[in-house]
Formats: structure tokens, sequence, C-alpha cells
DNA sequence: TCGGCAGAAATTATCTATAATTTTTGAGCC
DNA sequence: GGCTCAAAAATTATAGATAATTTCTGCCGA
């Protein structure tokens, strides 16, 4: 087996099945097995269990005792939760990171935005968005911050995901332009103020699944 | 073995390894030897891994494959930043809770808060302090933020002890009786603004340690 | 005396096997 | 036809065993 150093059995099938939770191919409330799951990487169990672990503590799943592991159902209230926690930690982050932000990382996130504003679909629109919100917040060089917004982002993620799985329009971001105007003009706090807006920006959004019917999904977006 | 519902041992052995973290009975830095924890506790590796990803999760644990598990190290900088993220994510919860605050809760914050005062020692008085931030963030609701928040004040706890391991001495919090008198009148946005800066209060202290000699130590507090 | 290099010991990560619990299935009964 | 209870199947949780990696130890040579 082809171990990469630095790469353990359990953190790839955390990361893979991480990738389905957010992408919504294992819906909410369905189990997850850990025979089948290690059967399927090829592995035993027991690196499976770590990685339900992990699961675990990012919100991606619930477990409960001697009875499995289910993926982490969500509701409308949680999307709001996640939002309003992202805005306060992302609004501290930028807080420290303005100080340390250069030019070169204002083009690049400049670069971010126009990419996901060219983006063809949901998936590559999330990531050039969290890049962007990764590239000016990561000089704030809190680790343990940056980690908490990490797990957020991926719970965004999934219901971004959830709400535009089927239609997708590309979208100007004019947020994510007038934050970087305003770093690019030494505005700290209006870019604080517009970031910490921008992500609680929840909408209503139409949505058509499969057969047809079009019914309104909330979904969180920055 | 007597196998409470709803508990598993890999979820005790993480609880009670996390209590020793927090208290400083393990250092910094410390390896954790799985073999060594199971054997302690009567069982097989395997539920000890799965703490060891509990605990890595928390932040009270680094892990590097192969490599095996250490206690996390913390300095001034993580302390700071731990604080700010408390600070951050506490005021978010007091603002929800506020609107469902109740006389009977305050009364019991103000409990909590005089039986902090009292404490003979710092484990007691750190147990009492949870208990009154515990009561006015409950209300919110949010379980997701509260349970970050309670990461993070185990995180807090570790500081607290480092400093105050040796002495001790009974100290009046006007904080938070400040902030139960705002609730009682009504004013959750000074309630607020006292708890952000109470969080983000971090002290030089004297302490004594086992030579006799006293250095400075920062700690945090609320 | 110090640095580097075997070999040994310890430790981690994984796999296979076993015990215990939960869920499902199906037969018997009302 | 639907309900109840028990046996069977599936699944989880833990234990024991194995392979691979890292760390320690002591020796040799510069």
């Amino acid at each position: 087996m082809t171990n990469h150093p630095d790469d353990t059995i359990a953190s790839r099938i955390s990361r893979a099945l991480a990738d389905r939770i957010i992408s919504g191919e294992l819906a909410p409330g369905q189990r997850l097995r850990q025979d089948h799951v290690a059967e399927e990487f090829g592995a035993s169990h027991v690196p499976v269990r770590e990685a339900f672990r992990r699961l675990e503590a990012q919100g991606l799943a619930v477990s409960e005792p001697r009875r499995g592991v289910r993926v982490a159902s969500f509701d409308l209230r949680e999307v709001r939760e996640v939002a309003e926690m992202r805005a306060a930690l992302e609004v501290l982050a930028l807080r420290h990171a303005v100080p340390h932000l250069t030019p070169a990382i204002l083009d690049r996130a400049a670069a971010a935005t126009a990419a996901a504003d060219s983006s063809r679909d949901v998936r590559s629109w999330e990531a050039a968005n969290r890049a962007f919100h990764r590239l000016i917040l990561e000089p704030c060089a809190m680790p343990r911050l940056l980690a908490a917004i990490d797990d957020l982002h991926a719970a965004s993620a999934r219901f971004l995901f959830s709400a535009w799985r089927s239609s997708w329009e590309a979208r100007t971001d004019h947020d994510h332009r007038a934050i970087l105007a305003a770093l690019r003009e030494g505005d700290g706090d209006a870019a604080m103020a517009i970031l910490g807006r921008h992500v609680q920006w929840i909408g209503r959004t139409p949505v058509r699944n499969a057969t047809g019917e079009t019914r309104e999904v909330f979904s969180i977006v920055g």
C-alpha cells in the first residue's frame, strides 16, 4: 500500500468521508457502517473508528455508543448558528490579520474572487470562496482560531451544496470586492464590518429538484 | 465490566486524561504512550487511540503519525488566542441567551459567583467560575457554540492551573456581579461588553515555585 | 571527547478474532 | 390481518496478535 509519510489511513478515510458528507453524497442521518467503510477502503475497522471520531469532532457526524455513527443532520437553526459563529470568529481573525496583510496577499485574494465569479459549478465556486477567506485571515497567525474557522467552513459548505446541488448560476461577489477595497485603503474596521455581515448573509433560493418541482431552500452564501 | 449505557471506555479514558492535562498532572509536551495508558485503565489500546483523537480535537494533545501523541504545549500567544476566541463566542452566546434568561437562572448564577468567592482552592474556584458562565450562556440553545466554548474553557483552565498551582488566594469577582446586575436591569449590551472584557483579562501574577523562588506568570482569569 | 552508525528495544499502526449489543426476521398467537 | 416474542443476523466495541517505524543504547572511529 502506498503510504505517504505524515499520512495515516485513518486520516485518509476521514478526509474522504468528510468530502462526501460535505458534497451531499452522503445524506444527513445516513448510517455509516464501519465494516462497509473498512471494506471499501481496503482497511480494517480500527482506523475507520478513528476517522469517525474525527468527523464527530468536526460536527459532520454524530455517534451513539453501541448504536453506530450517522451523518449529522442539519436544520435552519444550525445553519444560522454556524453563520453567526463564523461571523464572530472571522471578524476576530481579520482584526489580527490586518496589520500583516501585504499587497501581494490582497492581489491573490482578488484573484480568488475573480476565480469564484467565473466558476461554472458550485464546487469550484466554494473552493475559490474558501481560498479568499483563508488568504485574508491566515496572516492572523492564530492556528487554533484558523482550525475552528476551517471546520465551520466545512459545515457551511454542506449547506451551500445542499441548496445549489442541482442548479447553479455564476454570481458576482460584491462583498469580497468591497472587503478588498476597504483593506487596500487601510480601513480595517470597515472590512471587518462587511465581512461580519457577509458571512451571516442567508438567502432564500428557489431550487429545482429531480422531479422538476421548485421549492425554496435556505442557504448560506459567504 | 460495568458498562454504563451511553458511556464508552474510550470516552471515560478521554475524560480522565483531559482532567489530568487540565490540572497539570500531565505536563505539556509529555508523551502519552498508548500501551501504558491502556494497561492503566485495564483496556486495550483501541479505545485509547480513540480517546487520543478526541483530545486532539479538543486541542489538549497533538499527534504526529507514527511518532505518538504528546500533551499540547502552550505559550502566552495561545493563552491570548483562547481568551480572544472565548470573548468572541461567549459574547455571541450571551446575545442569544439574554431573551431567555429568567430570574431563577440569574439567582443560580449569583450562587455560583458566591461559591467561587468562598473557594479555598483553584480547582473549586474554576468549577464555580465555569458553572457561572455556563448558566448564563446555556439558554442560547446553540449546541455547537456551547460545545466550542466548553473546549475553550478547558484550555483556559489549563492556563489557570499552571499559574496558580502552588499559591491561591480567594478573590472576589466583581465582573461576575456587574454582569448579573446588568442582566437584572435588562441591559444586555452592557452585560455583553463586560463579559467580553472580563474573559480577555490576562494578568501577571507572582508565583512561588517549589524552590521558593518567585517568578511572574501570565494567567487567564475569567 | 564527540559524532555517527549498527543493533536492540520500545512504540505505533494496523489487522484478525472474539464478545456483547442492537436490529431484523419470522413464526406463533390473538 | 396485526401484534408479540424469540431466534437469527448484522453490527459495534473491545481484545489479542503482527508488521513496520521510531527511538534508544552502546560501540567504533576520528
